[in-house]
DNA sequence: ACAATAAAAGACAATTTTGTCCTATTTAAT
DNA sequence: ATTAAATAGGACAAAATTGTCTTTTATTGT
């Protein structure tokens, strides 16, 4: 609703992806779509532009897979994945889909939306996928049921 | 972004049709799609489901065309066009996609998600028709541009 | 009654998003 | 060198969203 299904599996993955680097192991496709529960062929889509955008590594051949490095993990937001899949829309973008949002030609949500807008992207800005994948890593979360 | 375009033109037609009913005047789809820059056709398609929700009120026949009763309008809220048009899901969604948003066996971002959304539900509950179409009235805001 | 007006409804078309499948490329291990 | 394992990439398919067009129904005014 919020993010497209592509941007919903490409953050669950990354997520994941950075759990089981902590654990100093890569992870390939399949597993990520069977521990996320999303579909193989089209999470391998949206890692490519995760990849492209130096978000995730990616290691081809035998033992290869994807992996985050531990320097990483800390400075890759959620913003940063929402943006390479999603674009800046939900950061930008009018609520009410004028061409574009412009406080000096307000639509009549502009006041209200614009503040949910900036707390959302201060949430987004603010959020690495450490802080995610360390609950994840103690069972507190989950990213599939 | 946030809204489905359909929900946009919803609003954005509602709040259109409060402005005029607030002089008196019933309006025709064209004159909405029109003024508010969306497809007729399709915005034709969507205030039917305002009027199925009783959101807004359609009159047939020559002299005919949509309208909000004035003691309406305040209590006409965001939430009930957004709901009519998109579901809840943006209100009871999990941000991550899995099935059902649960606190019990939260998704990583849940408590983060959890708050942003509560105040875009807070927000959308609180914001009525009337409040949207005063600020268009005094030529300070815009439904299209 | 009749004609004109406007929304309702339904069938269809275009586009975007989501998803699958097959081939190519890179790399590791033997 | 050969084989196997993995991602990359492209073509295609399905589904959902967005958009159009035509017909039907209700209502008004004459
Ligand atoms: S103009 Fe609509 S949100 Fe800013
Ligand atoms: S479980 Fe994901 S937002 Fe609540």
């Amino acid at each position: 609703m919020m993010f497209s299904k592509a941007c919903e599996y490409g953050i669950r993955a990354a997520v994941y992806i950075a759990l089981q680097s902590l654990e100093g192991k890569r992870v390939s496709v399949a597993e990520i779509a069977d521990e996320i529960d999303s579909p193989v062929a089209f999470t391998a889509k949206t890692l490519q532009q995760l990849t492209r955008n130096n978000i995730v590594k990616s290691i081809k051949g035998p033992s290869g897979g994807f992996e985050i490095e531990k320097e990483d993990m800390d400075s890759v937001k959620l913003s940063m994945i929402v943006k390479a899949i999603d674009g800046d829309g939900i950061y930008m973008g009018c609520g009410l889909g004028l061409k574009e949002c412009n406080a000096n030609q307000p639509c009549p949500l502009h006041d209200k939306f614009a503040d949910i807008r900036s707390n959302l992207r201060k949430m987004l800005t603010n959020t690495s996928l450490y802080e995610l994948a360390t609950g994840l890593e103690v069972g507190l979360t989950y990213l599939k049921r």
